[in-house]
DNA sequence: TCTATACTGTGAAATAATTCACTTAAAAAC
DNA sequence: GTTTTTAAGTGAATTATTTCACAGTATAGA
């Protein structure tokens, strides 16, 4: 399969997260047409994108929802299940920590950090939290592949490092400052305040 | 000026924000190369959008920082002040209600909603807080430009459908179902499970 | 003041992404 | 059983975006 753009990947996430919407009402087929509606796109894009991942419908009736959903994730790797540490348990470091719907869609938060013993102490969740002295040991205990990064900006980039250095394969990052990161290892920001920006810039 | 593509507005948002760093570095002028790199984009790339964009830097020393920063708020109009709302002060809903910097990069949240009067009573936040039935009233006078959404993906759309008749011209949603909006409107999704997705499949 | 340099700015070329137009085929309707 | 309809699949055309190449120039340094 020729590798895919960063648009079609990112569409193709969207449509796998929008089967399961379908799969609730239990909607058992869709057409290219619903769910370029469905995604703000066009069907000639979907089929293109669907196409491309060589999974394929069926004429008069569209795509068979369950299958699709089954397809789209064995050639994205989205069916294993893949373990994440969350850096920096603050405010939204804890909420990601107990949000459970991470599990449900197959990442696993595996382990919290924090550098203040203090937090440590005082946090209530379920999950294993640790110093972030002990990251590189629980990273490679747990099989942690993803590293989730909430810490102040100021420790970012140091935090980045660390996970790197711990062996993280993929990492996402809520601080606002763009950190960079060995090659071969992916990356993405989720910067708020950016997304404000656009939505200002197009208002 | 002819209208830009989203790619250029995403990243002149990013430039944006990568321009206060650079302030609070001091450094007083800054390359297109320079800022390619600490966006991961060309120079190329990053001079055509600031040559689309009418802005210009000087020969042989890059873009004024200061300079760049204001002319890159005007014209994506990022200078005035915008007001915004969070609907659904749970966990995610209640950090962002405190998170300051918003205010600083010229977002002011200006009210909490939520449907629980239990939760309303419990909150503590700096934040005006009022019950959704509130929501239209509160939004008209104090000019509350964008709706934040930070309910249940159940609640999500009904939310939207209530932002929207109140008046608000943007909104933000965290809930992970794509909701839709009347014609006009600016909408984004920060779906944070997508985000790990396309990570795993990059992977 | 002069010169070499390191930048920008921008048309042109190359590449990528999207849209279109049309073929094919299975299901539904009659 | 035949016809009609609806939607996939896909090369070709179009459109958009990125990259390139280089002319022009203000600055730093001599
Ligand atoms: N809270 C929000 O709603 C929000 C919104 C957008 C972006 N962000 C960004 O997310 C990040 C976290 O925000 P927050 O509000 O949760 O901050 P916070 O101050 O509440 O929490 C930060 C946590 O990180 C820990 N920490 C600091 N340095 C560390 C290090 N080197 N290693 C490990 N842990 C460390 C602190 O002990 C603290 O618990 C920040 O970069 C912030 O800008 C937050
Ligand atoms: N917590 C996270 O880290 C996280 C991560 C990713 C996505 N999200 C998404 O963000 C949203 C909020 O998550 P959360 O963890 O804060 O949930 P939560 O359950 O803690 O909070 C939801 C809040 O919304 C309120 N609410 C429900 N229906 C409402 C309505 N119709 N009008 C106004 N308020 C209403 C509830 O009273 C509650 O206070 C969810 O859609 C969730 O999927 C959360």
């Amino acid at each position: 399969m020729k590798d895919l753009s960063n648009n079609t990947i990112e569409r193709i996430c969207k449509i796998f997260g929008y089967l399961d919407a379908l799969q609730k009402k239990e909607i058992g087929f869709i057409s290219s047409r619903e769910l370029a509606q469905g995604l703000g796109t066009t069907e000639y894009t979907v089929r293109k994108d669907l196409s491309t991942l060589g999974v394929t419908g069926h004429t008069r009736r569209g795509y068979d929802v369950k299958l699709l959903k089954t397809q789209l994730g064995e050639k994205l790797h989205l069916t294993q299940k893949r373990k994440a540490g969350i850096v920096g348990l603050g405010r939204l470091g804890t909420a990601l920590l107990d949000y459970e719907k991470f599990k449900v869609d197959g990442f696993e938060i595996v382990a919290g950090f924090d550098c203040s013993i203090n937090k440590l102490e005082r946090i209530r969740t379920q999950i294993d939290v640790f110093s972030v002295n002990d990251l590189k040991r629980v990273v490679a205990e747990r099989h942690i592949e993803l590293g989730i990064i909430a810490v102040p900006e100021a420790a970012a980039q140091n935090v980045a490092d660390t996970l790197c250095a711990a062996g993280v394969k993929g990492i996402l990052n809520f601080s606002p400052v763009k950190v960079t990161v060995p090659e071969g290892i992916v990356y993405l920001d989720m910067d708020f305040t950016n997304a404000l920006r656009f939505i200002a810039a197009r208002l």
